[in-house]
DNA sequence: AAGCATTGCGCAATTG
DNA sequence: TCAATTGCGCAATGCT
């Protein structure tokens, strides 16, 4: 399902190897036909869900792919199936990852995108977002709480509104039963003013 | 300033060469070539508040867990000067990184802990986890998401307890007017009954 | 000691 | 282009 192909390859910004894998999978992450397919949707599931990790899945035997391969995310990433990478696959031919992206790629190499990790643009990119995330984390926090403060004070307002209710019912009920009352007193003394008069 | 030296040693399981320069240069390193200077120029980092990444305060001496349980590999990497670490920020004393955890920690070295990252055992410990980690946010989600039903509900009864209220009250007045004109109607019958009789 | 549950964090993909 | 969101994995820590 989630097709994520997360990846997060995150670090490992040194050896060039790695770049270019990144490079790889960043745009192809992205451009992955699957990731537009399905998305969001969760199941009710309560277990049998969060087994899937989705991200790496595991080989047969257990193993995370990480393992199986040594360095298998950047595969994976090449290996359109994001998901369920064929365990059989394991003959795959990763040589197009040691190489650098094709000139013909989108973006040259080395430009804007497929920012070096050590690009001091890069940092700047991270460093910016990691700040909006921490914000926005706060942000969503604080709404939380105000909502949780919200329906407390909401059924506290509850109760009271509740009580007023319970003594108002009660009070019509005397004024009623005190009119029945007075009804009958005027309705008796009709009764003796007529007799005697 | 900012030590935070982040370390998100995370992912990259595979290639031990590639991970680590990051770690180091994430914040600050990379951003403030100078970092050990203080001069943390940091870009425009105003917001005040969410400008301090604050991460790992962890060990006193500062070093993340990470760090001082030392997954030499990486570290190692470190040393390699690898790539282009931080021209300026050599100076820094990172030999603390580069020891391992003395044998007086708590526990031996390449024991439980100080797992190494491809070990099988990290793995398990690693995705089961994670599993948790989905399981228990989605459950944060869905406690969310009740919460603010349960705000609307509660606004929305509360809403239909003030019409309510108003009806009662106004049934109240009702039977008040209504009393207090019996109550003269009476007393008028009653005066005219005495003058009558 | 061991294991699941939480939580803060950074990364990367998306969204607006 | 850039900030805001969002899902995710990692690691530290809480809680048994």
């Amino acid at each position: 399902m989630n097709t994520k192909l997360q990846m997060s390859i995150s670090d490992s910004p040194q050896s060039s190897i790695c770049m270019f894998a990144l490079h790889h999978q960043s745009s192809v992450g992205t451009l992955n036909p699957d990731s537009s397919g399905m998305s969001a949707q969760m199941p009710p599931m309560d277990e049998g869900l969060y087994g899937q990790p989705m991200a790496f899945p595991k080989a047969p035997d257990g193993r995370s792919m990480e393992q199986m391969m040594g360095f298998v995310p950047y595969s994976s990433c090449l290996t359109s199936s994001g998901t369920e990478r064929a365990p059989q696959q394991n003959q795959q031919d990763f040589s197009q990852f040691l190489l650098p992206p094709p000139a013909s790629s989108l973006r040259p190499v080395g430009q804007k995108r497929g920012l070096s990790k050590d690009s001091m643009e890069y940092r700047l990119r991270r460093e910016r977002n990691n700040i909006a995330v921490r914000k926005s984390r706060d942000k969503a926090r604080r709404r939380i709480q105000l909502t949780q403060q919200r329906a407390l004070q909401l059924q506290e307002e509850n109760h009271r509104l509740q009580l007023h209710i319970q003594r108002l019912s009660h009070e019509v009920d005397a004024l009623r039963h005190y009119l029945s009352q007075r009804h009958l007193q005027v309705k008796e003394q009709d009764a003796v003013g007529d007799d005697n008069c």
